[in-house]
DNA sequence: TCCGGTGAGTTCCTTCAAGGAACTTAGTTG
DNA sequence: CAACTAAGTTCCTTGAAGGAACTCACCGGA
């Protein structure tokens, strides 16, 4: 599919997985760990473990040979994947937040302070949301229906984000 | 559940939402309409949108009485949805972009220019991904296990972000 | 006035994936 | 040797997704 919400969701999509991708980023990154931790069946953690290493999202690690012990690790892709954690986690704070505030507080490391995360334009620095910006056809765009077999239906693809 | 990522994926965990979402986005809001873009069944669309209205994300507004016809809108809590969505269209377009490029593009209305999103510090404005963190327990956390009937047993809850 | 069309859903049935519990394998400790 | 742990598999059962057809209210044209 064109979309790369699409493409995202494709990898990440179902539910298990995010919680599975912040258990590893936490250090919860054992198989038994992560399963009691989420009380997720084995079958399908197994299942979505092997995905997520087959998408180059974790890594599998011999951490001990003999008795043979693995652990999962992130990699570069998977640790860009928590970004997407860390905006799910404010949003989750800020819509959906508990009587007693947020479960865990995040520090930056540059400035030592407890923060959040921001979203904010490559160019210019300033904050930009989803409702600060318009959406345009990009090169990847879907070509506008070569072959339509009746001019003049309002039917046009659309571009997926 | 405790944990600000589980509350999120509560309500737009399971994949079509945030497709659905998308679609609200881009102008494409109407029930059929959305069901044609994204070749999703008709019940199941219906579920999710009923859902979705239910956890104040879409509205469903009548815009025409006679006949009665209704479209969906993002409420403001779902429009900071759409913040994630655009991380996601990030993520995808770095690791996962097809040949030709991305398929949509952003400009940013405060500069004008074509980009994209960069997570920062709400605090002190630079650049702040979940690699430039720490991982606190914040005061929703889990209280340390309150009747332990064995102690010296080391299973201690995770503060779940 | 009746006919077909459209938007917005329901209803019913079938298939696929998730959940759960038990089993396996390799090696380790007592 | 027996019990134990980590890391999966296997098998079965239930629940959710997909698909096609049906409903209902209304409209516009012949």
């Amino acid at each position: 599919m064109a979309c790369s919400i699409a493409r995202t969701l494709d990898v990440i999509g179902e539910p298990w997985s995010p919680l599975i991708l912040r258990n590893v980023y936490v250090g919860i990154s054992r198989f038994d760990q992560i399963q009691q931790s989420l009380d997720i069946s084995r079958k399908v953690l197994a299942e979505r473990l092997k995905w997520l290493v087959e998408n180059d999202v974790l890594e599998r690690r011999e951490y001990s040979s003999r008795p043979p012990r693995h652990e999962y690790t992130l990699t570069a892709k998977g640790m860009e994947l928590c970004d997407l954690l860390l905006v799910m986690v404010r949003w989750g704070d800020r819509w959906t937040a508990g009587e007693a505030g947020p479960p865990v507080l995040y520090r930056h490391h540059a400035c030592g302070e407890i923060s959040h995360v921001e979203l904010h334009c490559s160019v210019c620095d300033r904050r930009m949301g989803a409702a600060d910006v318009d959406v345009l056809p990009g090169p990847g765009a879907e070509p506008p229906a070569p072959s339509p077999d009746q001019a003049g239906t309002d039917r046009y693809e659309h571009a997926g984000p």
